[in-house]
DNA sequence: AATACCGTCAACCGCTGGACA
DNA sequence: CTGTCCAGCGGTTGACGGTAT
């Protein structure tokens, strides 16, 4: 099949369990002067009694020289939470926020630490809804409580933003933008007109800004492109773009989250 | 002082999907 | 098209240190 795991590979006795200081010292060395190549081929070549696999997780989790090591920032924190509320256990995904952060570590910490606070705080961290307690009185208060945010595209989207954009090659732009199975979704942007493109959202020009009409945000999780699951998370009012867009994307926001 | 319990973290396991022959 | 190899991912495990009993 597909998978083969560290046995299955030759008669050569390897080595498991926790690295000695000379054997990470021989994997740094190697990866240094010779680059990664085949992770496969770096045990041998580095002169390592262990599996290609347990050495590129050593090297990712431990031994990258770019890592970040210590306690989470607050601002880690509140970054990973709101991440994980979009993309859910997205580890990998997650760590791509977090420069110098590792998939393994932003895990373990959430599996340790911040699924606990959240809990402390009446939060289920699976849903990231309140726990228990009156349900439609917490549903009642989400669309009453919108967050308005302005500015530039970092500042508004501190948890995805520019790189997300470059990533994707989307320039950001009216209209709404919502989670689908996991992954971050945008519906209907750049359009106007109501219902354009199978869209279930309404736009207008006002002043040359175009204005969502957010009435209609009931009706996004009916069937746009077909999908279900279509989770709205939040809306571009209005926004205007500068600097270099070759460059990725630049530009100031009037962003409602839901 | 002994040991049971708990939290943290490094590492492993098994699966998936892409590349390639 | 099929099979194999491999990197990457997420879940799980186990070692270890700290704290409670």
């Amino acid at each position: 099949m597909g998978h083969q795991s560290c046995n299955s590979a030759p008669k050569q006795k390897l080595r498991k369990g926790l690295w000695s200081p000379e054997e990470d010292e021989k994997l740094y060395n190697h990866i240094i002067r010779y680059g990664v190549g085949c992770w496969s081929s770096v045990p041998k070549l580095a002169g390592l009694q262990r599996c290609g696999k347990s050495c590129r997780l050593r090297w990712i989790n431990y031994l990258r020289p770019d890592l970040k090591r210590g306690s989470f920032s607050q601002q880690e924190e509140d970054l990973i939470v709101s991440l994980h509320e979009m993309l859910g256990n997205r580890w990998s995904q997650i760590a791509s926020q977090l420069p110098g952060r590792t998939d393994n570590e932003i895990k373990n910490f959430w599996n340790s630490s911040l699924k606990k606070k959240l809990r402390q705080r009446g939060i289920d961290p699976a849903t990231h809804k309140p726990i228990g307690g009156d349900a439609s009185e917490s549903q009642e208060e989400k669309p009453n409580n919108p967050t308005i945010l302005s500015g530039p595209v970092d500042q508004v989207f501190p948890n995805f933003g520019q790189q997300y954009f470059t990533e994707h090659g989307v320039t950001p732009s009216m209209g709404f933008y919502g989670v689908n199975n996991s992954e971050l979704y945008e519906y209907g942007y750049g359009e106007s007109s109501s219902n354009s493109g199978g869209s279930n959202w309404n736009c207008s020009s006002v002043s040359g800004n175009e204005v969502l009409n957010w009435d209609s945000v009931t009706h996004i999780g009916n069937g746009i492109l077909g999908e279900e699951n279509f989770e709205p998370k939040f809306g571009v009012h209005t926004w205007q773009e500068h600097g270099d867009m070759n460059g990725g994307f630049e530009g100031d926001f009037n962003v409602e989250f839901f």
